[in-house]
DNA sequence: GTGAAGCACT
DNA sequence: CTCTGGGTGCTTCACC
């Protein structure tokens, strides 16, 4: 049964009718609102508003192109936008506020937001509105297809008023779930003033010199040109280098590089990164291949695509950054994604010369946390050989290595600490002898030594992964140190491989959320600093454990300790946390 | 339009 | 004997 609430349905199109509105909204304490916009980024085109502020009852309101008639239309409801008196809701409401911010409409909270909500009720799930409606409320949308009338305003006035009510009705419904689950705290005192956090960054963008990305554009093409050559000289035939199908012909039934090619689930011949470089020896090819790979990637998917996505808005780069869809509590990063820019390889790191101050009289600065993973599972754990290490700033993966192979510090050799660093990740993660050996490229039965020798040193470590697991199964979640939750419904799946997957989730989903969490909680405090110093400088980017920020060269000091401190006061651990701080004229120069 | 393969980051 | 390190997003190919 559709909804048929269509006789309290009301288009407002003046400013006039707008102020009629007024008196009620004075008396309200919440009002949803929904916006019509092509998108979620900054440079989304915004073309109506409708507002709701009980149920069975919503308003609809066109809007001109033009910002100035914008402000103009909406200014009756400017001292309702920054009532503190009345929460504002909306369902992603960062995108809302950044066409606020954008067109200069004030606008203050609270604020709350049914897809946040939703999401700390359940992570893994998606959030759309009209899944959330179906299944919290049972409302089912009018389809996307059909039109609901044939005058194209009314058709968009209703659908939004739908939504907007459909907002205003869920945020009752999932409150009291909030409460319920114990994240009301996690929801108020982090990911709603996050969210303004958020709005804020992404509002402000990044500046990017495509210039530099048009000079190396023009050299990778030359490069990947000549080693295309040389990769049909070595196959004796001209094909598709990119596509894995084609290569696999080449690799193993043309020039038979392998007795028993390994298959992927569809039957084809696997040719990922891990299975050419053990075949770099067999033949030229194979390493030529793994070269064009490499600047194919760089050239495709940032050089050439980054000068793209430069706003005409302000010609900054515009990242949408998403509160709601890591499972774990990470923020991810899309449009582009400015939380995976290469840095691991010579030309790869090149990418991050390209991304610059704002100007002649600013920096780049970047802060970040070291192995806060590790410091957090040394935490949890207790363990006191763990605790130790951070507490007197030794180098962790030495004093592992030191500890597994039972050597001295001083004589762990660098091919030691490899190995150890990788331990240390695989426990992260949640470990198996065959990811550390693969990881390591050593038989299965040396990482079941050094597992062993490393649960040995560190027995507290194995007893709280056991517990993590123990727990889990009881519960069917895991939870952070703020109370994040993660359901693992497959925990007690008879199918070993399920159940595993779990079980790795049930270690690294509260190691990795509680990281998370960690420098949210700097994020906010670092933010709320900056607005009441009324700085210059802006923060600008999040990647997981590091934060960039846009610094006048006025504040360098200022912000490099505030910012240290509040990163790593954000949260009371048992080992201290530590903040590396760089500056530079770009990224590159700011690690 | 969609899924697989591959690969960039943490 | 089989499967097997956590979390993301983007590009390309191949197929529908």
């Amino acid at each position: 049964d559709f909804y048929s609430l269509r006789h309290f349905q009301h288009v407002l199109k003046s400013k006039e009718e707008i102020a009629t509105l007024v008196p009620f909204l004075v008396l309200q304490d919440k009002m949803a609102i929904s916006l019509v916009k092509n998108g979620n980024s900054v440079d989304a085109e915004w073309t109506g508003i409708a507002i709701c502020y009980q149920e069975d009852e919503s308003f609809f309101i066109p809007l001109p192109k033009d910002s100035e008639t914008i402000r103009e239309l909406l200014s009756p409801l400017f001292p309702i936008f920054q009532s503190d008196k009345l929460t504002l809701l909306g369902h992603d409401i960062k995108s809302d506020l950044l066409m606020f911010l954008k067109h200069g409409i004030p606008v203050k909270g609270p604020f709350s937001d049914t897809m946040l909500t939703h999401y700390l009720l359940d992570s893994e799930t998606r959030h759309a509105l009209d899944l959330i409606s179906e299944n919290s409320l049972g409302y089912f949308f009018f389809p996307e297809k059909e039109k609901v009338s044939e005058n194209e305003l009314v058709d968009i006035a209703m659908r939004t008023c739908e939504r907007v009510e459909i907002i205003y009705r869920l945020d009752s419904k999932l409150a009291p779930e909030i409460e319920k689950q114990g994240v009301s705290k996690l929801l108020e005192e982090v990911e709603l003033p996050l969210l303004e956090v958020l709005t804020k960054m992404e509002f402000e963008g990044i500046r990017l010199d495509s210039s530099i990305l048009n000079v190396q554009s023009k050299s990778l093409e030359k490069e990947i040109e000549s080693i295309q050559a040389s990769i049909f000289k070595d196959a004796g035939e001209e094909f598709n280098i990119s596509s894995p199908k084609q290569l696999g012909v080449i690799l193993f039934e043309k020039l038979q590089l392998l007795e028993k090619p390994k298959k992927t689930k569809s039957g084809q011949y696997a040719t990922g990164e891990e299975i050419l470089t053990r075949l770099a020896n067999e033949h030229d090819i194979v390493n030529k291949i793994l070269e064009y790979r490499e600047l194919q990637k760089l050239k495709s998917t940032y050089v050439d695509a980054l000068p793209e996505l430069v706003s005409s808005f302000d010609g900054r780069i515009h990242t949408t950054l998403s509160q709601a869809v890591a499972a774990t509590g990470r923020l991810s990063s899309i449009n582009p994604n400015l939380q995976n820019i290469p840095i691991r390889t010579e030309k790869g790191r090149e990418v991050r010369k390209a991304f610059i101050p704002r100007s002649e009289d600013y920096v780049l600065l970047s802060a970040d946390y070291s192995q806060v993973e590790l410091r957090i599972i040394a935490s949890f754990s207790g363990d006191k050989a763990m605790i130790e290490a951070f507490k007197n700033g030794r180098d962790i993966h030495t004093t592992t290595a030191s500890r597994i192979f039972g050597v001295p510090p001083e004589e762990v050799t660098d091919d030691m600490r490899r190995m150890a660093k990788s331990a240390n990740f695989g426990i992260i993660y949640g470990i198996s002898a065959f990811g550390l050996a693969q990881n390591l490229n050593i038989p299965r039965k040396e990482a079941a030594e050094i597992i062993d020798a490393y649960f040995k040193e560190f027995p507290s470590v194995k007893s709280y992964m056991d517990n993590a697991i123990n727990e889990a199964k009881e519960n069917e979640f895991v939870t952070t140190i703020l109370g994040r939750k993660r359901f693992l419904r497959d925990i007690n799946s008879r199918n070993a491989t399920t159940r595993g997957y779990s079980e790795r989730n049930a270690i690294n989903a509260p190691i990795q959320g509680s990281a998370a969490d960690l420098i949210k909680i700097a994020m906010v405090s670092i933010q709320k600093w900056m607005d009441n110093e009324n700085l210059k400088s802006k923060m600008i980017l999040q990647v997981h454990d590091e934060l960039l920020f846009d610094v006048h060269k006025d504040e360098i000091e200022l912000l490099s300790s505030n910012v240290e401190k509040f990163m790593k006061s954000a949260l009371e651990l048992k080992v201290p946390l530590e903040v590396t701080i760089g500056t530079g004229k770009n990224w590159l120069d700011a690690h």
